[in-house]
DNA sequence: GATGAATGAGTGTTCATTCAT
DNA sequence: TATGAATGAACACTCATTCAT
């Protein structure tokens, strides 16, 4: 069970990045102390100098190596030919939600700290973007009736973004229907 | 222009609000100290104390003091009576737009102090209640076609929310439209 | 039932005096704020600065005033002319007993407060030298039998202060008669 | 003379207990500022943090490491088997006398901190306790007269404490001389 | 006399960061 | 790699004192 020295570091980074994880969510990022962190990770101060430049660098790193944007753009770029817009929105608005849950910690942080909140705005802005050109497509190929896709866009991501921040979750599929009763019931049949 | 004792007394007050409502917006709660709070009211951090007893004392007279929830409140609790839900909600949800807009330095607080971001979760839960109320109400008196009411609410709220924070406000009239494209056009005609 | 101004301001000054008094007794000198001060008198802390002019100025107005050193020295400088030793004794130590008794919260003071203290470690000094005279003198007069009277002084002085000042005060009597057996049992009969 | 880094630490920590019995002693407890400790002990303020809770944990530190009230619960504990009350009194009292003068500034602090007051005051309890059980032993034992042991343990207590603190120190044998002529007269021949 | 707004220097304490070991 | 001693600048806050009203 030897570890290698390089395994070692690459361990005692992923631990610095999580125990900060934990830390930055329970208190902020203002309010935890290099030394919060440090003891989180069962690890002295000075250590985590050797992994990080600063306590802000530790606060990019998290936001880069175990942001979700990554994974949510991919979400987005989905190729969806041929599949019905309900259920292709229901399944990606589902998998939105979920990711939310899943990093409901770094979501905190987003929330706590300055430079994350802006990552999050650029983020909403282009989820946005993406699943109105989605909608946009859809109309122009007759699936779904002519509406505003930007507001309808901003509409289901808002929705879904605020019910799992706020702890109350939407019902995914019920906004859908919300939106798109005719085209919903179609796929119910 | 004589200014009583007590006339100055309140000015000084006000002017620390409004002076730590900037500051605070502009590099947050956290982030703020009282030396740059005072400062910016022209003042020296000790007089901050004859005003206030803490700084966090200073953060909680700016929610009750400059707060525009007991607005909102008010707004969510209109008599409707008799009058379109498509109009009632277009224009409540721009009544809700406009005064987040009014208060955007506010919002930017709720957004850096923990104490305030719970104020803010629990009024975003009682809009969404009263919204949700309202639409219950309409589908009862057959005003609106039956759907989820709760769902509703919360997209309502969460789109306009979002889209104001976010800097992309949304067109509430068509957020409506979306939502009940048939209530609409009716009262187009 | 009008006071005149002068009244008025005598009154004031006592009241902000004794106030003084408790608050110091209460937390200390050190640990008294000006404004502690003034709110136990019921006054504004400028108010002070009209009657006294400093803090310090006030803590040796307490002492000069309210202090109990003089009363101990007109006791200490009674002529005691014919009366015997263990008698003088006896009701000399009770009357310094009792003055440290009415005095407590003083005493406190004296603790507490580093100027103080140097006043209290005079009067000690003072007070052994006049016993230590009065025992000199009755052990002169064939009275008492030879021994080393200053020691006797601190001995009697000290005992009675410490017993006091720990909240045990001593049996002045009894000290006497385990100092003076013989004298004590004459007297006695 | 190279040292660890350990012992290069330790020093420093006695170095700032050093530090601030010295200035403790000098300026009292609240009359010195933690620059004023840190000053003395040649170190800044916050390293003061890394050795030491807070200013109050320094102190009770100071009079946990640095007390002396340990040596006196063991000096009062001796075995005094078969010696001679005079001898053994004189013994006890004069080594009392030299611990509170090697420990003046020590002592000094006791009077200037609330805390150690207290400290002090249960010393001086248990102190006269000890004495007085063991003068009660020697009455009973027929070697001394009876006579109020409580009383004359006080006596002897307080008078060398007295004597040692305000900086006139009292002679010892002189002192159990006075309280016990006969039994002391016997040791002399 | 009496107020309390205002100040400036100070308090104890925290903390991100550095670096000799 | 890893430590933790050490720093310096900042922090929120207190307080004795002054003075225009």
């Amino acid at each position: 069970m030897a570890k290698t020295r390089r395994e070692q570091a690459e361990w005692r980074r992923e631990k610095l990045l999580d125990a900060a994880l934990d830390v930055f969510a329970d208190k902020g990022v203002d309010g935890a102390s290099v030394k919060d962190l440090a003891q989180a990770a069962g690890v002295t101060p000075g250590l985590l100098y050797h992994y990080f430049d600063s306590k802000d660098a530790l606060v990019h790193a998290l936001l880069a190596e175990r942001g979700f944007l990554p994974q949510l753009r991919e979400l987005l770029a989905l190729d969806t030919g041929g599949r019905a817009a309900a259920e292709v929105l229901t399944e990606l608005l589902g998998a939105f939600d979920q990711l939310l849950a899943d990093n409901a910690r770094l979501v905190a942080l987003f929330f706590s700290a300055g430079q994350a909140r802006t990552a999050l705005g650029e983020l909403a802005a282009e989820g946005q973007l993406l699943i109105g050109d989605f909608l946009a497509a859809r109309v122009a190929a007759g699936e779904l009736r002519p509406h505003d896709t930007r507001t309808a866009a901003t509409a289901l991501f808002a929705t879904v973004a605020i019910g799992r921040t706020t702890g109350s979750p939407v019902d995914v599929a019920g906004l859908v229907e919300l939106l798109y009763p005719i085209e919903f019931d179609l796929r119910k049949k």
